[in-house]
DNA sequence: CCTCTTATGTGCGGTCTCGAACAGAACGCA
DNA sequence: TGCGTTCTGTTCGAGACCGCACATAAGAGG
């Protein structure tokens, strides 16, 4: 485990996603300034009756109108970093098809994902509850897009809308009971439990049974080895519940991969709604 | 790991604390309805200029009149459970000097504490952010004095009262802050390390280097078997951090127990402010 | 087609923790 | 004082995962 989190960030796999057509631009990792929609996409991102987001598609109608003016459309691309521990959270993001992992970073050399967060969800959970900064590291982990928001307009926005508060209240807590049972999860069950789960959640997410991300990776969400994850797979693979190679990874059964997982996944799906 | 907790309630330990003097009464463990002080007492803590507990502490003056007459006094007792996953959620709880922890049960066997609550925070955080049933379990580990409040008119103030939704939001995300970084912990760090951390949690809490808790309790907060806490403490103890003898623990050298403890204990602690 | 990078398979010894069990010591209670 | 409960010390083999290292294979790019 050697920060390899801090490598993906102009990855090979970056450049790949570029290659498939997946995104059409790639950020600068340095400002780490996200992607902004062509004018054409951008339009009709805003014009939909219905927000691809959950937490905004909840909220009244007329609120949601008020906000678009500060919402701007982006696509997040696999690998950027939206925050670090420590750092001021300049923007809120409501992830469309993106979604992203929340890490706690410990050592520098050891990190652990405590959060997911999908269309179900925001990422700047800590300036929804008054706080300045983040506490974690926010890594895109399937590119897409989403709406961000800057901090001080959320900010207003937050202190006019109840409804807002309400939702993201509500979020909160999910995120907050997710991350407990994360806690226990990580303490008692097996590497390739917590692999299972952490498939399904992503099949969640992504709304495909096919995504790309490697063993290494996978090492860091789970905090384990890269030969214990490569391990795990393996078994996964030889039982016919998956079938991956070189970085894409295939659910072939999801029923029987939910079996193979802990309790877990379902007790946080049902935290998350 | 057999469900320990679950035996407190009735244990030789909270006899002890009655025979000890430290409360003046047993509550019925089956409702769980915790003992209501003599109205000396209870006019006597009602009357001080600031309310022991920091989030009512921190409320302006006018808001905290207000909420006086809902506030209701009780003796917290060690053992005895405010709240059980799947709940609804009855009160919340303000400790003074009481503390609680929070559990995460898995199977039944198996518990994690995932969360501890002192003078500085509340119990019940799910109903300030909306959600009607808690998902932890919520066991005294100190006994003490706490102010209580029903779930409803509880709603009722959050709902009137910014400054209160303000404390305890920010409270909230120090929760969650503080469950995140108990889960990487959890994965990396040695029995031991967390076992000092966790002492100098409590110790923090008590305001004592002198409390009572046997291992096997212990074990139950650390997810780990009684024996591996019986280990790491002798190490403890050979080394002059601590001495302890059945269920009791000295805390000997505050500052080396710190350095045998994870860094996660000063990051949680500047988390709690 | 060849080369270079990246991803995965695999083996080794070492360490930590597990589950289970039993012995002894301290304390509560009669 | 003596008995019984509770708490702690300790042992055992088993298993999971560790860090490290190296081999192999797949794919990208020339």
């Amino acid at each position: 485990m050697n920060g390899r989190i801090l490598r993906l960030v102009k990855s090979g796999l970056e450049r790949r996603a570029l290659d498939s057509g997946e995104i059409d631009a790639v950020l600068d990792p340095a400002t780490r300034t996200a992607h902004l929609l062509p004018d054409a996409q951008r339009a009709l991102m805003l014009a939909g009756a219905q927000p691809a987001n959950s937490l905004l598609a909840a909220l009244p109608r007329q609120d949601y109108e008020r906000m678009r003016a500060e919402l701007e459309p982006v696509n997040l691309v696999y690998g950027e970093v939206l925050n670090e521990p420590g750092e001021r959270v300049r923007h809120v993001y409501f992830p469309g098809d993106a979604h992203v992992s929340l890490l706690v970073v410990l050592d520098g050399s050891n990190a652990l994902e405590v959060g997911l967060v999908g269309r179900e969800g925001m990422v700047g959970m800590s300036l929804a509850l008054g706080v300045e900064d983040s506490e974690v590291r926010a890594v895109v982990q399937g590119g897409g897009t989403a709406l961000r928001m800057k901090a001080s307009p959320f900010r207003e926005e937050l202190a006019r809308c109840v409804a807002l508060q309400r939702e993201l209240n509500r979020y909160a807590y999910a995120k907050l009971a997710q991350a407990r049972q994360t806690a226990a999860c990580n303490r008692f069950h097996s590497v390739e439990a917590r692999l299972a789960r952490w498939l399904l959640m992503t099949r969640d997410r992504v709304r495909a049974d096919y995504f790309h991300l490697t063993h290494e990776f996978l090492a860091d969400m789970l905090g384990v080895r890269r030969a214990g994850v490569s391990n795990a797979a393996a078994n996964l693979q030889r039982t016919g519940l998956i079938s991956y190679r070189r970085g894409h990874i295939n659910i072939l059964d999801r029923k029987g991969l939910a079996e193979a997982s802990c309790p877990c996944y379902e007790i946080v799906r049902k935290l998350a709604r």
